[in-house]
DNA sequence: AATAAGGTCAACCGCAACAAG
DNA sequence: GCTTGTTGCGGTTGACCTTAT
């Protein structure tokens, strides 16, 4: 889509040399006077357009192409709970970040949520939701959820745990359902938002996504109650994850992506029970069981109980 | 391989606040 | 005090890219 001409107003993306024209202006003006570089005949654009590009694009020490790393949601997560859409003043508390990225991070996490969760509401087949789920943690991956508990499809993200922070001693789900959620302690720790201090960036390659995720290693989200009426392998399933010790049965794995260099326990075991659910634990435990297939392995049933926690907006 | 669906990002629009004349 | 111009902000859109089917 090149940038038209209306009325001699160029819009549409920019070129280098508009760029330089702008650098150039700014070096010489400073960031302001941009109505002047259109009636100066120095570019075609709109005051606003210009600022807009220097503030979101040519601005030094942005963090242009990053994600946000888990810290830096955490943060916006923890203001917007706060301040609400105030996208700029969040900014400022986000070295490198503008108030479109915030705008753009947050809206994107907020279709993605309203998906899983018009998904989940809308049907029981799990193999779709399962999906959904898949394509919910991948978006976490990166950021910080475990992935591998289907538990915290719905508590490990961002958004929820804001969401309960402020209002999840609620049940947040099932209407008829039974499952209750216990409040975790806070997500976002307060001593996080030190926000004086540089927030640390992490960008997670494939191979440290999932290990990214472990942050809430201490936290199980919520706790599933026993009158539950799942099957009997779910039930069994369940069972296990309510063990205080499940995190025992992981084994190593580095999460120093984190920031805390922590060694976090990761292991087989989970996968092996999990798998052991559908197989039967006779038979022969697959190891070649992956986070990623994780959900795969889950009773179809356990899909069925999960309903939405409220959105933050509705709070 | 083709297509659909979803995600990300850059940019525009409208409105409000503010300042200068 | 009013008008006009500028700046800043939040919402929205659409193009492009990626992933799933």
């Amino acid at each position: 889509m090149e940038g038209k001409r209306d009325e001699g107003i160029r819009k549409g993306p920019w070129k280098a040399e508009e760029d330089e024209v702008l650098l150039n202006h700014v070096k010489k003006y400073g960031p302001r006077d941009w109505s002047s570089i259109r009636s100066k005949g120095l570019l075609q654009r709109t005051g606003k357009s210009c600022r807009l590009r220097w503030v979101n694009k040519l601005r030094p020490n942005l963090k242009n192409g990053c994600k946000f790393s888990l810290e830096e949601e955490r943060v916006v997560i923890e203001l917007q709970a706060q301040f609400g859409n105030k996208w700029a003043r969040i900014a400022t508390y986000l070295p490198g970040r503008t108030d479109n990225d915030v705008k753009n991070f947050w809206s994107s996490r907020q279709k993605r949520l309203a998906r899983i969760l018009q998904t989940s509401g809308t049907s029981s087949k799990s193999q779709k939701i399962k999906r959904e789920v898949q394509s919910y943690h991948g978006c976490c991956q990166g950021s910080n959820s475990f992935p591998a508990l289907e538990a915290q499809k719905f508590s490990s993200s961002s958004e929820e745990s804001s969401a309960r922070a402020q209002s999840c001693s609620s049940s947040c789900i099932g209407n008829s359902d039974l499952i209750k959620m216990v409040p975790l302690p806070d997500l976002v720790n307060p001593k996080l938002l030190n926000l004086e201090t540089n927030l640390i960036h992490h960008e997670f390659s494939p191979a440290e996504k999932h290990p990214s995720c472990i942050e809430s290693q201490t936290q199980i989200p919520f706790i599933l109650q026993p009158e539950l009426t799942f099957s009997p392998e779910s039930q069994d399933l369940l069972a296990r994850l309510e063990d205080p010790n499940i995190f025992e049965m992981f084994g190593q794995l580095d999460a120093s992506g984190l920031g805390n260099g922590s060694q976090l326990s990761i292991g087989p075991q989970l996968f092996e029970l999990v798998g052991s659910c559908r197989t039967g634990a006779n038979e022969k435990i697959d190891n070649s069981i992956t986070p990623d297939s994780f959900f795969d392995d889950f009773p179809t049933d356990v899909f069925d109980h999960i309903e939405p926690p409220p959105s933050p907006s509705e709070r």
